[in-house]
RNA sequence: GCCGCCUUAGCUCAGUUGGUUAGAGCGCUGGAUUGUGGAUCCAGAGGUCCCCCGUUCGAGCCGGGGAGGCGGUA
């Protein structure tokens, strides 16, 4: 068992990396996919099948479980490790993105924000501290520090105000945090689209210390070729011998570009909640099984792919049972699309051992070209 | 047999004193969804207004006849 967090870069090809993440509770191989198991749960998810997709890291959510069932009592009934029982690594947000999305009456201040729970409407204050505090009663093995996330397009005058507040607060976020062995702080990037703001986010980030970088504030709105821009030069901004986690990506094409760019993490609700709609993702590009062209279709959704769901079912019985709104639909789905998450993750981790990248990445390219089979 | 009520989109129903291209919800056909609200939103298709005759410049609406359904009554 490893008593530290560490990060061991293994392989490089161009700007893409591979490497291993050693944690007390398991490793983690880069580029890593986490999926998002916001409430204590990956929904119609058992953990142990979430594992055997090939998931070694999950992500969880201050904001969420402090509201509801309170990070407190999390803490009482043995963490949230042992409460959702997953004894993996376990990354948690910081709150800082769900204020901004999910709460309503917000009140921003240096201090914190302010807000109304979507829940029920009862009051709450989130501070660097105190999310530093809740994400250490949960268990969290690699915390996010606080931050502030707008909306894009904005104001660059709003974008700048906003990422010298998120690095007061990352400041005050490693200080609350303070020295636990066996856990990691991640610093997060902010600036937008600015590329010498994210440079100075860097710079701040840099010399308070982290144990990885993420890179924040993407993925809300700037389209596909604005954040691939970014991050053309926002990874190259930050320490090297550290992990870079790009947080909230995304779909499969925007992280093959985000890993050949040098992103080593990403988490997303896509292969989970678009599972919850009938969309799935394949290696030839989204199929949604709603579609009526399904429905007296025998053939599995992806006859190359290994998972319970092409294994045992047809396209026409999973419309069934999508159609029908049996809760079997978003188990095999949401089983499905984590399964393919994973496998373009170790699909990739093997190209940048192997040199072979950019093969990969035109191979990944030329099937979803061809996109999905003729319906019958 | 007689009396009353009903018939408008696939389903359940609105539809003003008769007035442009007859609407809604659900369903259906598609789409959106990126540090999760099993949520939500967007778009589209779909009509012999039961049938026939009449009145009227004009009928889903008014009159007559017929068909089908529901209820009451002998």
């Amino acid at each position: 068992m490893t008593e530290r967090f560490r990060f061991d870069l293994l392989a490089t090809d161009g700007a893409a990396r591979s490497g291993v993440i050693s944690t007390p509770r398991g490793k983690v191989h880069t580029p890593a996919f986490m999926p998002v198991g916001t409430a204590a749960t990956v929904k119609a998810m058992l953990p142990e099948n979430v594992r055997a997709t090939g998931a070694d890291i999950l992500l969880g959510n201050t904001y969420h479980l402090m509201l509801r069932p309170g990070a407190e009592r999390v803490a009482r009934l043995g963490g949230l490790h042992r409460f959702m029982n997953w004894d993996r690594p376990i990354l948690t947000d910081s709150g800082g993105f769900q204020v901004m999305s999910l709460a309503e009456l917000r009140k921003l201040t240096e201090e914190g924000v302010r807000f109304k729970s979507h829940i029920d409407g009862s009051d709450h204050l989130l501070t660097p501290e105190r999310s530093m505090e809740v994400q250490r009663l949960l268990g969290s093995d690699i915390v996010m520090c606080f931050d502030e996330c707008p909306a894009l397009p904005a104001p660059r005058d709003t974008i700048a105000e906003s990422m010298h507040l998120s690095m007061r607060w990352a400041a005050r976020s490693r200080q609350a945090f303070g020295n636990r062995p066996g856990h990691a702080l991640f610093g997060i990037q902010q600036g937008g689209l600015e590329t010498d703001l994210r440079a100075e986010s860097a710079e701040a980030l840099r010399g308070i210390g982290f144990d990885g970088y993420a890179i924040g504030g993407l993925a809300v709105g700037e389209g596909q070729e604005a954040m691939f821009a970014c991050l053309d030069t926002a990874p190259g901004m930050l320490p090297a011998d550290k992990p870079r986690y790009l947080m909230g990506v995304g779909k499969p094409d925007d992280i093959v570009g985000a890993v050949k760019r040098g992103v080593d993490m990403m988490d997303c609700v896509l292969p989970s909640r678009s599972g919850r709609t009938g969309q799935l993702f394949t290696r030839r590009g989204v199929v949604n099984i709603k579609n009526a062209r399904h429905r007296d279709d025998p053939r599995p959704v992806d006859e190359a792919c290994s998972c319970p769901l092409c294994q045992n079912y047809s396209r026409a019985y999973l419309h069934h049972v999508f159609r029908s709104g049996e809760i079997i639909a978003s188990m095999l789905t949401t089983w499905h699309n984590l399964h393919y998450y994973q496998e373009l993750m170790s699909d990739m981790r093997g190209a940048i051992a192997a040199g072979t990248f950019a093969e990969f990445e035109a191979r990944f390219h030329e099937l979803r070209a061809e996109g999905d089979i003729e319906p019958l």
